[in-house]
DNA sequence: CGAATGGTTGATTGTGATCAATTCCCGTGG
DNA sequence: CCACGGGAATTGATCACAATCAACCATTCG
């Protein structure tokens, strides 16, 4: 479901240099700021060195979609096209590295000349880890129940956490708009969740998963 | 949504040659067989070249979630993994080319040797269109109601169609468990599009597109 | 202390799921 | 050619879950 877990052990600091392409100087967003929008030429893509991110788009009625939640180590924003697909934004304080692409490997399903093919395998790892959690994420929203979609989302976020304790970096519209509620669903889900003695708000972004089992059980 | 359009345009003919890795002779299978199961080992993908293909996953409580339905000239079952993470099936008879991967394109995460790039690049690209197609499912699943579903759904399948007529290959159940519906509701959402006069229902399986412009408003 | 923002809780509505018959279509066999 | 059978699709009635509409509460910030 996310990309979270992925590399998330190993967050290069600032001023690190990144594994491919051409890494630019760090570059910091505030809480809310966009680092692109859906449109915008996608020069370059991006690794998230810390704080959270978010990718979004708008339907034609004006409701928002939220793709995907980025943790530090995370790499979004490439594309196979000229722009971007998303919109990004700082859901807290973050730092990335941008990394201009060479021009290369977007264009890799047109021309097949020989050139510069680590790069190349190193986003189709990125693409291939991407296209597994987009495709779980679809599951999740045509399959699954209100709670059983919290249950999931939660799951993801306590990954290997220990104390399972999750702050939540997002806002209950965040969540509504990634799991396809709205913020009174999501509010009510977990207060049944908590009721049923699986979590424990400590506080409205800070939850304490108390029967970690029983969260997989209800997601499924 | 679809990965249908691209490439639907040169479909190879059995015996032709496929354009990477190491294309095996054609392989056939009858409607309702299945290519491979979920968890198999991947040591092939494939490249349709007559016939439909639906890959799909169950959940834990036994409700069916189709991912895809793949069109002739579409590459699909490639991972990055070792084992494929949906089972495919024949929605229709159709024939396949097996391509064996050579091992190395998988793991191009991990490993960053420079060779055999050719070979990543080009699927480097197909990851990225089905990452676009599985991205844009999620928000279909996320933020839309049936009927608008169901106007994506046809507004993808009549796609380059002219005149536009598009026959249904797949089952009102299949459709169904791609848009995250149930067979009921399918139906009537069609018979709603019918009486809007945005479609004709010629047959169960086929269907006139009477206002593509309509289609597109409704799904936004 | 008061306003503003974010979150929770309650009452009601609406959309799609579920349960239940038919009807349509198509292949098969008389 | 038509009668029959069986699966697929449609249509109808009711139910359930989440959306919506509306207050209310908590926390933060000026």
């Amino acid at each position: 479901m996310f990309a979270a877990e992925l590399h998330a052990s190993t967050p290069l600091r600032p001023g690190a240099t990144a594994p491919l392409a051409v890494a630019q100087p760090v570059m910091q967003f505030s809480e809310g700021k966009s680092l692109y929008e859906e449109g915008d030429d996608a020069a370059c893509f991006y690794r998230l060195v810390s704080g959270v991110v978010r990718t979004c788009r708008f339907s034609q009625d004006g409701r928002r979609h939220i793709d995907a939640f980025y943790m530090p180590g995370d790499v979004f924003g490439f594309e196979l096209t000229r722009e971007h697909g998303f919109t990004a934004e700082a859901v807290t304080d973050c730092v990335v590295i941008p990394c201009r692409r060479r021009g290369a490997e977007e264009l890799a399903a047109q021309n097949g000349t020989a050139q510069d093919g680590a790069a190349a395998r190193q986003l189709y790892g990125y693409a291939m880890q991407q296209l597994a959690r987009a495709q779980a994420h679809a599951q999740l929203l045509g399959r699954y129940g209100a709670a059983q979609r919290l249950a999931g989302f939660l799951l993801e976020l306590s990954a290997g956490k220990n104390p399972p304790i999750v702050e939540l970096p997002m806002s209950r519209q965040d969540i509504a708009d990634y799991l396809g509620l709205t913020i009174e669903t999501v509010s009510r889900a977990l207060a049944q969740l908590q009721k049923d003695g699986v979590i424990k708000l400590l506080a409205a972004r800070l939850v304490e998963v108390k029967n970690r089992a029983a969260l997989a059980e209800i997601c499924g």
